[in-house]
RNA sequence: GCGCCUGUAGCUCAACCGGAUAGAGCAACGGCCUUCUAAGCCGUAGGUUGCAGGUUCGAUUCCUGCCAGGCGUGCCA
């Protein structure tokens, strides 16, 4: 309906340019929108006011032409020019009921775009596969999982990816974790290293490798610990970096044994723990791929015949100050080791040489340092950084009791995404996760995800869904429900709330455009309590299961579009539509 | 120091790429259940949108400066 209104507006704008009245410097896009209140017409646009400066006439003087010289269109049956020079226009009861129509006819469809051609990647979570996912995780599991789903109901070809980071130094210090806790196990006498991996899921994964290996992997303690630096706050990154490259080369081939069911273990955790949390990746894309292809070596050999690289001190440097950065960054090391930032350059190299349009990136908020550099490495690859997009999710502060829940990785305090799933329930975590814009921080408060109480929005949303459900059970004693009598009757609803409800209801698609456009999944959260707040007022009110079959169904018809587009939004949320509550 | 983000009701947050009288929820106060779930609804109260300028028909929104808070600023990952 916007659209055909709008295009009335855009043909007379046509005329005036070709009349010359209007330049096409001037010329603004017509903005059509609904109003707030009742009093300003059903939609109004600001065409006037925009264009009156240019045309050289007051905006009000230029609203009175606007309206002489646009079509007629039958179901447009008021037009005025109000306050400053708006255009309110009133349309006729039966076309405000459109969107219920179309709600129907479209059913689980209703909402999404036309294919858009738009190939996005949406890469997120990516979190370091050295232990089980935490809270801050969740959040970006939550967002991107949620974009992701707007994004493919917005009309774009969506893949879902997870970089998994098999090949760093941290992934070696997970290994060597295992394999001290292994030896620990075992008998030997030693000083687990401050450097090393605390979680008592490393000492799991020890037994495991005891269970299967028994000790043949056990070597003389003595040869493992002669070169190591002892172990302290200022000392510790060389002690567990010493334990690594003596592990390295006194277990030889076999120190994959212990890396490989690490890595393993934990990666088929996440992966379970993200499962059960609604969120599943397209691909999961191995860093160490990447090495064994030689794709690093690639993509810094591109950069080097770019000349945008140097040696300094030993170390190989990006010139990343040609593109804005701060300083250079190191690609590869004096030692010769890449840097994990080599990783990300061949990253997105292979990225855009599968062929999207738009790469999402999702990263934590401490990763806001590295916006610059990843863009300015792919413009110095030759592509259009502007196809790349970082989104930064700051992290979630959980309440409890009103009192901050502490958390620290180190001490191995942290809550795990798991610990909070299973107290607040998948529905109330990922509504919670997404409800604020990400960029801000989020309060999560554990008692109000947990009290199944009408402070709790994820139950507002959900109970009126519940609510249409069991009015439809209550059908059995009555003559069956027949949606074409409820759609040829519609014009018998009355009542403010029922418009209200009627032109949210035509909202819907605007939203999930604007919501995905954006990169801001909450936006659908307000809207789907504000449609929900529609229902429960009209809901309150009016009965529906009357005797007249006729005004019955007709509002039946009406619940039943509510009740789709509840159901539609919370998919997308990945939250349940329950029946009953 | 530099860079980015954020300042809106007592609290947590909205405000449709500049629009009409800045909105919700919670907290406070007062009402509504013999009728489809009261996990609901109605009403009252609550604001100089951090401060000061600028741009314009119009600014919470855009620009500048200041104030306050957060984050970032490793040959770490």
């Amino acid at each position: 309906m916007k659209e055909q209104i709008a295009s009335l507006f855009e043909a007379v704008l046509d005329q005036w340019m070709a009349k010359g009245q209007l330049t096409e410097q001037a010329r603004r896009p017509v903005h059509v929108e609904a109003t707030r209140d009742p009093a300003h017409g059903d939609f109004a646009t600001n065409v006037a006011l925009l264009h009156a400066k240019a045309m050289g006439v007051t905006p009000r003087q230029l609203g009175e032409q606007l309206i002489t010289e646009l079509a007629p269109h039958p179901l447009i049956v008021g037009i005025e020019i109000a306050g400053p020079g708006f255009i309110n226009l009133r349309l006729r009861a039966d076309a405000l009921f459109e969107p219920i129509t179309t709600c129907i006819a479209e059913g689980s469809r209703y909402g999404r775009g036309a294919t858009t051609g738009r190939k996005v990647q949406v890469e997120y979570v990516s979190a370091n596969p050295t232990g089980p996912l935490h809270v801050g995780h969740g959040r970006g599991a939550a967002y991107g999982a949620t974009l992701s789903n707007l994004l493919s109901a917005r009309g774009h070809a969506v893949e879902t990816e997870y970089y998994v980071n098999d090949a760093g130094r941290q992934m070696s210090i997970l290994g060597a974790s295992v394999y001290i806790r292994y030896l620990e196990a075992l008998g030997h006498s030693l000083q687990f290293p401050l450097g090393g991996y605390q979680g008592s899921y490393i000492q799991d994964l020890a037994a495991e490798l005891i269970h299967t290996h028994s000790d043949a992997l056990a070597r003389p303690i003595d040869d493992l610990t002669r070169t190591l630096v002892s172990d302290g706050e200022d000392t510790k990154d060389a002690h567990i970096d010493g334990w690594i490259q003596s592990i390295k080369s006194t277990l030889g081939a076999d120190w994959h044994i212990p890396f490989d069911l690490a890595l393993t273990r934990i990666l088929d955790d996440i992966r379970d723990d993200l499962t059960e949390f609604s969120v599943t990746f397209s691909h999961w894309f191995s860093e160490a791929s990447l090495v064994n292809t030689g794709a690093i070596d690639a993509a810094i050999a591109q950069l080097d015949a770019g000349g945008h690289l140097y040696r300094n001190e030993g170390a190989l440097w990006f010139r990343s100050t040609a593109y804005g950065d701060d300083k250079d960054r190191v690609v590869q090391r004096d030692n010769g080791e890449y840097t994990y930032f080599a990783s990300d350059i061949a990253y997105i190299a292979n990225k855009f040489s599968r062929g999207y349009d738009e790469l999402i990136y999702v990263w934590g908020a401490d990763h806001h340092g590295y916006i610059t550099r990843v863009k300015a490495a792919a413009s110095a690859l030759g592509y259009d950084p502007d196809r790349l997009t970082i989104r930064l999710v700051q992290f979630a502060i959980l309440y409890r009791g009103g009192e901050r829940v502490q958390m620290s990785t180190r001490s191995g305090s942290f809550v795990t995404l798991r610990e909070l799933r299973e107290e607040v329930g998948v529905d109330a975590c990922r509504y919670f996760y997404v409800m604020r814009k990400a960029d801000q921080h989020l309060d999560f408060d554990l008692d109000l995800a947990t009290s199944q109480s009408k402070d709790n929005p994820v139950y507002y949303i959900q109970y009126a869904h519940a609510r249409i459900c069991r009015v439809f059970e209550g059908l059995q004693d009555q003559p069956p429900f027949d949606l074409q009598r409820g759609l040829a009757n519609l014009a018998l609803l009355e009542g403010q709330e029922v418009l209200d409800i009627a032109q949210r209801l035509g909202q819907f698609k605007e939203t999930i455009e604007r919501a995905a456009d954006s990169l801001e999944p909450h936006l659908l959260c307000y809207y789907l309590q504000d449609l929900a707040g529609d229902f429960h007022r009209w809901y309150n009110g009016t009965r529906l299961l009357v005797d007249d079959i006729s005004q019955r169904d007709a509002r039946l018809t009406l619940a039943q579009a509510v009740r789709q587009v509840l159901a539609n939004g919370l998919t997308l949320l990945g939250v349940s539509a329950p029946e009953a509550m």
